[in-house]
Formats: C-alpha cells, sequence, structure tokens
DNA sequence: TCATAAATTGTGCTCGAACACAGTAATTCC
DNA sequence: GGAATTACTGTGTTCGAGCACAATTTATGA
C-alpha cells in the first residue's frame, strides 16, 4: 500500500547484528541457532514484514518443472478441446518459469484406459498433476496414490469429494437452479422436462447435482402448478426414445438438457417445428451455438473448461514457482449465455 | 511443448566462441560488434529461439515500478467500490516483484478535480498510470499529454477513441443488444422502454451505445410490433417524472434501465405493484441485487468493474517486468446475472 | 589444562542478465 | 614508426536467496 522498504536478507542480518547465513538458518529452521538469536531475528521478520524477493529464489533454484497432465482425449468429446487452449494459454503466459507439460490423454468411455494412462503418468514423475478425474472410484484411488507419493494434484470438471486434492470446478446444484429460473423466465406455465442424453456412469454424479438444483428451484416456487418430467437416454440409445417423449406430453413448454447435448433435443424441436418449447443446455458447442442463433436454443449455460484447465495450470505453477498455497477449492461464477453475448466468451 | 533446453547467455557465447559481452551487444543492439560476428550471433539466437531468464533479468533491474491508479472516489459513487479490490488482488498477486501504487480518487461530477488530480499524478511522476477517463474532452489531452511524456496508459471503463491509450472494457453497443434480447425472451409482447437515469454529460456516450444497441435488436427482429420508447431523466430530476411516465403508458412490458440506477425503477413498480413490466439493467449494487433477488429486477448485466481494474493492473505490471506487450483493447465478456447467479459473482 | 567435540556463526560461491570498464586489435595521422 | 584514435572483445561485479563449508566460540571430558 504505501511505501515500504523491501528488505533483504543482509538488511536483516545488519539489523541483528549477525551474518546472513545466520538469518537464512532462521528463515529456514535449519536449526544451530542460539535459542536467544532465534528469537530476536523471527521477532525483526515479523516486525518488519519481511517478504523474500521471491525473484532472487527463483533465480537460484533454476530446476525445469513438469506438469503432467492427465485429461479425455478431444478427438473422442470435442468438450475438451477448449481445455488445450486454457493449458497452453497458461504455458505460455509463464514460459519464462522454465515449466514443462506432459499431456497424456485417455478415453472418456474406458476407465481402464484411464488407469493405465495414470500408470504411464507415473512413470513420467511429473512435479505436479492437472488432471480430469472422470471416473469417481477409478479416480479416488489414484488421487490417494498421488498423495502417498507427495505429489500434489489440482483436478478440474469432476469433485473427487473423497480426496484432498483441489478441486476447479462450478456448483452443479446452483447451475441445476440457474437453468431452472431461465426456463422459468421465459415460460411461465405448462410443463417443464429434465432431460438426461447418453447418461453413462461417469456423468451420473453431475446430472443427478444439476437435476437437484433444478428441481429445487421449482420447490421453492410458490404459485407454479406444472409438473417435473424426466426423460433418461442411455448411451447409445436412439434419440427417437426422446422424440416420443416430446410427442407424448404435449404440455411440455420447457426443457433442461443437463449437458452438452442439447443439440440432440434442438434437432428434434426443429424438425417437429415445437418453437413454443424452451430449451436450456450445457457448454458453447458450434452444433449448441448454431441453435442458440436460431433461437432453437435459448440459453446455454457455460462451464468454462478453458477457463478451469487454466486456472488450474496457473495454480500448480505458481505453486511451484512461488511456493503459493492452492486453494482446495475454486469455483468458477456460471456464465449466462443468450445469443448476443456468445461470442466474447468464444474467443481464444 | 517438448522438452527443449535452456539456452543461457554463457551457452551462447560458447556456441559463437565469443564472450557473453558480446552476445549482450547483440541482443540489446549497442553497436560496437564486428558486423560478421553479429550476423553470426542473430542467426544464433533466431535458430535456438533465445528466451532471456526474465527472472535474473528482473533481479538485476531491480526497481521499484511505481503505478499511478486515477479513478473516482468510491464514496460519491459506490459503484467504484470493487475497483479498489481488483487493484489490490493485482497487487498482492505481484507483491514479490516490487510495484507500489498511488491511487488517487477525482470526484466523478467534477471535471475541474478530475484535471486537478492530473497535475497531482505528474508531479508523482510514476512509471505507468491506470485511469478511468469518465471524462471525454479533457481526458484526451490529458492522454495526449501523458503519451508525449512516454507514459504508458491503461484505461477502463470509459474508452477514449480519440487515443492511443490501451482500454479494458466492454462492447457497450452489444450490452444494449444483450439487454434487449433479454427483456424480448421474457416478455413477447407490449412495448419496451429505455430509461435514461441521472443522465450527465459525462455518461451520455456510455448510454447511447447501449440505447443503439438496444434498439438494433429490436429492429432486426421480424414479428415485433411494439413501440420502443424512451424516458430520460438528468441529474437531480425527481423521480416523479418516471413514475408519471410508467402510468402515461399503461402497455409497457420492459424497462431497460441503461446504468446502475436500476433501483429507482424497481422503487417504483414495487411500490405501484406493476409486477408484469420486466425490468433489466446494470450492476450488482446491493441496492440493485435486493431487487433481484425478490424479482422486480429481472436480469442485471455485469460491466464487471473489478475484473476491469485488476486485468488493468496486471497488464501494466506484466508490461513493467516482464516486458509484455499490452494489448490495445481487451473486450471482456458480459455477464447475464440473475437471482440465481449473483453470488458468486460477488466474491471478493 | 588442553585436546576434542559440539554448537554456533560467518564467508563465499552460485544462478543469468546487465553493464561498466579493462583489455586487445586495427586503423589513422603526423 | 610510433602515438593516438577508433573498433571491437573480454572480464568482473552486481542483484538476493540458498547452501556448502570454513571459522569461530562454547562445552565436555580426562
Amino acid at each position: 500500500m504505501s511505501t515500504m522498504k523491501k528488505y533483504t536478507i543482509k538488511d536483516i542480518a545488519q539489523l541483528a547484528g549477525v551474518s546472513k547465513g545466520t538469518i537464512d538458518r532462521v528463515i529456514h529452521n535449519r536449526g544451530n541457532v542460539a535459542k536467544d538469536v532465534e528469537d530476536k531475528v523471527r521477532q525483526l521478520l515479523v516486525d518488519i514484514n519481511y517478504q523474500p524477493n521471491l525473484i532472487a529464489r527463483n533465480l537460484k533454484n533454476n530446476k525445469i518443472f513438469e506438469i503432467g497432465v492427465l485429461m479425455p482425449d478431444p478427438k473422442k468429446d470435442p468438450y475438451w478441446e477448449v481445455c488445450i487452449d486454457g493449458i497452453n494459454n497458461a504455458l505460455s503466459e509463464f514460459n519464462a518459469f522454465g515449466v514443462q507439460t506432459n499431456i497424456i490423454l485417455y478415453d472418456p468411455t474406458d476407465t481402464a484406459d484411464f488407469m493405465k494412462c495414470n500408470q504411464e503418468m507415473l512413470e513420467k514423475a511429473p512435479d505436479v498433476i492437472l488432471m480430469v478425474p472422470l471416473f469417481y472410484k477409478e479416480a479416488k484411488s489414484v488421487l490417494e496414490h498421488y498423495q502417498s507419493l507427495n505429489i500434489q494434484v489440482c483436478t478440474f470438471n469432476n469433485q473427487i469429494t473423497a480426496s484432498t486434492a483441489s478441486f476447479i470446478g462450478q456448483d452443479l446444484y446452483q447451475s441445476g437452479r440457474i437453468a431452472a429460473k431461465l426456463l422459468h423466465s421465459i415460460s411461465k406455465t405448462g410443463d417443464v422436462a429434465i432431460i438426461h442424453i447418453d447418461e453413462q456412469y461417469k456423468n451420473a454424479v453431475h446430472m443427478q447435482e444439476k437435476e437437484k438444483g433444478f428441481k429445487s428451484y421449482f420447490e421453492d416456487l410458490e404459485g407454479y402448478y406444472g409438473s417435473i418430467l424426466k426423460c433418461k437416454l442411455k448411451h447409445g440409445e436412439s434419440v427417437d426414445k426422446l422424440r416420443e417423449f416430446l410427442s407424448k406430453h404435449s404440455n411440455l413448454t420447457g426443457l433442461f438438457v443437463t449437458n452438452s447435448k442439447a443439440y440432440y433435443a434442438a434437432r428434434i424441436l426443429q424438425t417437429e417445428a415445437k418453437n413454443h418449447i424452451k430449451l436450456v443446455g450445457y457448454d458453447l458447442l458450434n452444433e449448441n451455438i448454431k441453435f442458440l442463433k436460431n433461437g432453437i436454443i435459448d440459453f446455454l449455460i457455460h462451464q468454462n473448461p478453458r477457463q478451469q484447465a487454466y486456472l488450474g495450470m496457473k495454480y500448480l505453477i505458481e505453486h511451484l514457482v512461488f511456493e503459493k498455497q492452492i486453494p482446495e477449492q475454486f469455483l468458477l461464477p456460471i456464465d449466462i449465455i443468450n445469443s448476443e453475448n456468445v461470442t466474447p466468451f468464444m474467443r481464444p
């Protein structure tokens, strides 16, 4: 805030009437310091609020840090594409500090591959790890292993509540509530439906949390008398099931698709000209954006995977380079996207 | 990306068969280097893609940088409060790099005070300046002066298009369009009104841009037959004018308040129980949030002043410390806020 | 008492870039 | 030819923290 001198170890040594070696020993608890001297120096450090010059510290310890990244292969699911951008972004921002990545991509439909890639990662022995722990049970054991090896891990997208690893993501329950609020604000009456598309074991928790939040909004609401329906489309099932669901329930005015597959529903609404049914979904996939712009999709909720990956990298790098503490959990704000504000969120 | 050795000046000297002094002279164009040697070294630098170690560079040049901040006094307008948080945030993030600020607050209703504070700033002779150039004409001349003194300036909130200073803010035209889209999505029929409250000379450009964007949305729209009305409330005028306006136009279904004073309109809507009139405004002031939560205000558009100030500081610091280029313009995404996603945006 | 161990403290080098200054080679000029 | 100037090149110190190791003081034991 105000003008304050930057004290160096040398300054402190002079003030305490000892040599810089002693100060160093106190700072790093290296022992071999007389009790009274130690107390005196410690007090002095507090008094002048000593902040070590991280630049100098870093110059000396100039090792190249290795960050292992373990995430789903964007080739298998385009949702993950932007994460690579976020990672590269962080990398270029900190490229002066000697950081290297080792990205391993696993098949998001294959738990065995996840385990195999983790094995591979262990062999690379990175300093820290950024991971999308898609599969709860497997991730839990893997995270425990990393913890026992004392490797700091930062997870994003999926929270493994049972682990101590730091997590970056969103409050899914709340995002369900937001979806409900949006749907309700654009269609006051009629029934609404929660649509789970391509539901898989790995996503079950995600979708359930969103569903709970969605329902809670309408339950809290006074004066709403529509029904909350539900349609599940398991992985591999035909979209015909959804088409039938939509024809059967003629009183439907709103749909909430709990993942990035809102465009499945949008296609049906478009071909069957059901323009009166409002649609809220997730994620800025090109296919979704197309329907957002032509008005079939009304709102998308942005989970900001790019930012999640970027922040994870940033936290890890700052931890390595500047010894900053990594927050246990960081929940990103939940962005509401419509056809008019979509563009800046697509910025690289 | 891949494993690449970090070359130092010493390495290059060895490779080129000269001393590190010569490499240094080439890198900094200090002259006094034989033509053939210079060419050779330059080629070498390109070949190995030499990246100077910014940590070492910084350690040597360890001066304390001074950032002058010139912004409206939050005591006069609470809108600016969060900017201080953003500035302190950036400061604590980079506190290891020897950066100091000198914050000067001016009266946002007083152009003369703005000029006086700029004079004061000049006397402090900061290395760079972060500024909210509230008053177009005055700011223009001031910015020219800073440019002639070769002081890098970063502006936020208000764009002085005639200047070369870097700008961080939002696309106001687009934000008007977003407001229109939101209003239209929650009330399909009836008239809408643009409300300018406390309009002052200094805000005129801001509000006009938003108005233009708002209108453009409805003009682009097919099948909308309502009218777009307008109500101006000059600084100091009684809100009764607005109350009368609202009673007179009984077909109104939506209001767009072009600045942070949406709560003025909300109060009237509440006391007169005009719940059918939808309301969209700007900024997460406590008063606005209150009405957002009780449903009188439907959406707020978040101009993110905190992030604007934070980013400005970050750009300036990285410019000073790492010699990074400051982007000429950075337009933040425009956040749509409803009662359900307001909380995380209020995070410190 | 003095050698030896143990406890404590001080010194000096390192990291990579920047830059002053010393040193060497080439050229000019009388 | 030799002094002086110019053109170029190399050396050594600095920044602040970290750490190895040397140096010093104090304690212990026979």
